[in-house]
RNA sequence: GGCGUUAUAGCUCAGUUGGUUAGAGCGAACGACUCAUAAUCGUUAGGUCGGUGGUUCAAGUCCACCUAACGCCA
């Protein structure tokens, strides 16, 4: 029994994700651990929300409420639209937690004991009338290039000139609007990445399994230009992890706090650490290899604009610690999920929202979908047209219509119980051997997280049950020998329930119900075919299910097309 | 402007270290079946692999250049 530390990008805490977002971590994160589970590996699945930041301020300003309300709420909604769609975090943390605000204390500590912090001045614009500093891109004035009146303080959106704050002409807070602005001198801590840069090149040449996509984006980081550079790990804003050494303070940096891309992946281990306060588990052994954490494969999700952080940014806070922690074994990337000939977007709220997808259709459609056409080596695109032809064929047609067959047909010519008598021929022996290549090609590629490629066997697995009905056709058996479409029948349950097992890591929900209807808990994985295709024996009580996957008529996709086209408000 | 990714049948995608007639699903046409959510199963027709030029006995698969899309950076 292996043992699988498993994160999903932390989603950030501003408003509700659209799928674009789901697919790209959270989603296949969930795959990949449903599927551990199901294999009997022991699974610590981790997420959380994304707390600071000034984006997190400002939202919450515009709600109206206390930041820290705002965030408590939103991490609810959150949290809720997660368990909708059959998240199966083991805990969903919180990156404003006091275990991630110690433990990012704690590494800035160790960090700075090892000599790769730096200390560095410079000039930032202060804001009088919103009492605060502005980052470069809350700054607003006219370009002294093209004279532009909303030039950003980091660049002119018009001409595309590199600007600096102090360039603008008649400089305004994006904020409040306010001219009164002074710049002010202001301290920062700097992460020394660049003396880490030799120790990360050799860490990430040594991944030779990792996909392309990972690699390439973290080595295009760490010898582009002048290689890999030092960044900044502090802010002058409220909302956030204070800055401390350690336990201790940190003169001159009283009222500053740490920058978001420094504590938030610190929160997969806090929120480890949340889940042991909360449980009474053990979060070290998942972490500490001094502690237990040795014999554990980390793995984490994510798309691929997260893909620096995660290569780089935290593994050097890791790194540069000199402590026991654990490092990512392996890094599962993807690209984006364009929605109709677009992008996804949250701005301009163009696309489907996780809330607004799970209002139109239950969770196993978009999982289904969704994994299917994972963007694992390019971009994928989403077409309500493309949804619905594949959605009614894989789930309705081929799967649940599987289930309805053999069900109804059962329950009309014997009975609702497992049927009895006849022994299997030919036709049932090649059908065991075929199932049990596919299972085996399947289970290889879920332990390589190829998700597309899963589920393509996945869906290979269910059709070989309907060519086989099809050939042996049960309802021209049962004319002429009733025992023969009875052994029939009775393989063809089981296979039911099989389907459920290997089914459940993409279709929670349908798996639940077709091992209910089927009356049992055995929730066994089907090792051996021909053994798990008589878990059910004869005389085994079962009900007809529902229909498991109503089909999407024209007329939705026509009105969702048109809902989910404009913007959202 | 620099870098990166991608470019394979109408559509969505597979194609391992270069090697016999380039694969799958969907869609289409035709056929079989009637247990089932007008579902299922089978057969067939469709690509010479973005373009040009190289390396090689042999390239979709390696190299160069070009084009296009997307992304990152500046």
């Amino acid at each position: 029994m292996a043992r699988i530390l498993i994160t999903s990008a932390i989603p950030y805490i501003n408003g509700i994700k659209h799928l674009g977002n789901l697919v790209g971590s959270q989603l296949p994160a969930d795959l990949y651990a449903r599927y551990c589970r199901a294999r009997g590996d022991e699974v610590m699945f981790i997420c959380a929300t994304d707390e600071h930041g000034t984006p997190a301020e400002l939202a919450a300003k515009k709600a109206g409420k206390p930041v820290a309300e705002f965030c408590a709420e939103m991490h609810e909604v959150q949290a809720g639209i997660g368990a909708r769609f059959g998240l199966s975090f083991d805990h969903f943390g919180r990156s404003s937690s006091p275990q991630n605000r110690e433990l990012t204390q704690h590494f800035a500590g160790r960090l700075a004991d090892e000599g790769l912090i730096d200390e560095v001045s410079e000039k930032q614009v202060y804001s009088h009338t919103d009492g605060r500093f502005l980052p470069d891109r809350y700054i607003e004035g006219t370009c002294p290039n093209c004279s532009y009146d909303k030039a950003r303080g980091d660049q002119c959106e018009n001409c595309t000139k590199q600007l600096d704050p102090t360039d603008l002409i008649e400089p305004r807070s994006a904020i409040s609007g306010s001219t009164d602005l002074e710049v002010r001198d202001t301290k920062h801590l700097y992460l020394k990445q660049s003396q880490l840069k030799d120790r990360l090149s050799e860490w990430i040449d040594s991944k030779t399994d990792w996909p392309v996509l990972t690699t390439s984006i973290a080595k295009k980081w760490l010898h582009d230009g002048d290689g890999l550079q030092d960044r900044g790990i502090t802010r002058d804003l409220d909302w956030g992890v204070p800055v401390k050494r350690g336990t201790e303070d940190w003169p001159g940096m009283e009222g500053k706090v740490f920058y978001v891309w420094f504590d938030a992946p610190i929160e997969y281990i806090a929120a480890t650490h949340e889940w042991a306060d909360k449980t009474g588990g053990d979060w070290e052994s998942w972490w500490r290899t001094d502690k237990g954490a040795d014999d554990v494969r980390y793995v984490q999700f994510m798309g691929k604009d997260n893909v620096p952080f995660h290569t780089l940014s935290f593994p050097a806070t890791i790194m540069g610690s000199n402590e026991h922690w654990k490092l990512v074994d392996y890094i599962k990337s993807f690209n984006y999920l364009n929605y109709d000939g677009g992008q996804f977007s949250t701005s301009q709220g163009r696309g489907i929202f996780q809330d607004q997808a799970l209002d139109i259709l239950p969770a196993d459609y978009w999982r289904w979908w969704l994994l299917s056409h994972a963007p694992e080596n390019s971009d994928a695109e989403f077409t309500w047209e493309a949804f619905q032809t594949d959605a009614n064929k894989d789930l309705a047609d081929v799967l649940g219509n599987f289930v309805s067959r053999v069900t109804k047909f059962c329950r009309s010519k014997f009975s609702e119980a497992v049927p009895e008598g006849g022994t299997y021929g030919e036709a049932e022996t090649k059908l065991i051997a075929e199932l049990t290549t596919k299972i085996r090609a399947y289970e290889t590629h879920m332990a390589e997280m190829e998700v597309r490629k899963s589920a393509a066997e996945l869906r290979g697995i269910w059709v070989a049950g309907n060519e086989y009905l099809q050939a042996e056709a049960p309802w021209s058996t049962f004319k002429t020998d009733p025992e023969k479409a009875a052994m029939q029948i009775r393989l063809a349950l089981n296979l039911i329930r099989v389907y459920a097992v290997l089914s459940a890591p993409f279709i929670p929900e349908a798996s639940a119900k077709m091992l209910s209807g089927m009356n049992t808990l055995d929730t066994s994985w089907p090792d051996d075919v021909d053994a798990a295709l008589k878990a059910l024996p004869a005389g085994h009580a079962f009900t007809v299910p529902e229909v498991l996957f109503a089909k999407i008529t024209d007329e939705q996709t026509a009105e969702w097309a048109e809902r989910f086209a404009g913007t959202r408000d």
